[in-house]
DNA sequence: ACCCTACATTGGACATTGTCTAAGTCAAGA
DNA sequence: TCTTGACTTAGACAATGTCCAATGTAGGGT
């Protein structure tokens, strides 16, 4: 993700103050905020950045193929900055922690041609639900 | 689901017009229908029964387990009636019809327990995305 | 180094989906 | 038939996301 400012560059990208605080704030792994909470992160460095940008910031990262949106819970969708390494989703059921993780396999072939109905099928994502430790705790 | 009245009363259901309703429209298998959608059928009925209705009424045959709630899109929630028999779904990327599928084999079995995490993990969702037939020709 | 200008940002109105509450209504048991 | 607690209603409110016209600016051209 430390290069990704760069490729976005090459690709035409203006580069902007908001664009790169945006691509801060989602830098690191393992990390799925909402768009609110990326707003809020984002606002720490850049006080006056409009929540619109940032929902523009993250619609374009996501066309891009940069970011992930990932909607596990029907309420505020999330953005994974690791798109580059296919991986599965394992949620909590309690507190909607989320992990990502790694399947044998490919889902894929778990659809047999009969099953496909004439769908051109290009992807599956597979979503995990338990309790989480922490949760199992309390 | 033809029976499913007489289900929920046998487990203590009070049984209005308005939950009748409701479970007429979610009658019928392969019917995923947003809250919105089941309460524009349910008004056809009875006209005016209102939306925080519907809203409850689907919550509690969710609680139930007598419909599943599903989520593809990150946008409204649809409602499955077919929750007697497990399965997944297939999803236009295009239009959004969503077809029930059956895929081989058990999701769970794909995550090793090195990936879990400590999570006690009970349930896998797949979902599959493609562009359906009707689509393609367009 | 300085302009242009096309593209980006802003703020706020608006849209969609879902939740809550107080008051009125009714299903079903006694 | 009466009673009562559960159900329904209408509308306000909440959470999330989208749109637009006005303003600002990054980066290429000179």
């Amino acid at each position: 993700m430390s290069d990704l400012l760069e490729r976005l560059r090459d690709r035409g990208w203006r580069l902007t103050a908001q664009r790169r605080v945006v691509a801060e704030v989602l830098d690191g792994d393992h990390v799925h905020y909402t768009a609110d909470e990326v707003h809020a992160r984002a606002t720490d460095r850049l006080p006056e950045i409009a929540r619109a940008t940032v929902y523009n910031t993250l619609s374009e990262l996501v066309a891009l193929g940069e970011v992930l949106e990932v909607s596990t819970d029907g309420r505020a969708k999330r953005y994974d900055p690791n798109a580059r390494h296919s991986h599965q989703h394992l949620v909590c059921s309690r507190c909607g922690t989320i992990r990502d993780v790694h399947p044998t396999g490919d889902p894929l072939t778990a659809l047999p041609e009969h099953e496909r109905f004439g769908f051109a099928v290009a992807e599956a994502t597979v979503t995990y639900r338990g309790v989480c430790p922490h949760c199992a705790d309390a």
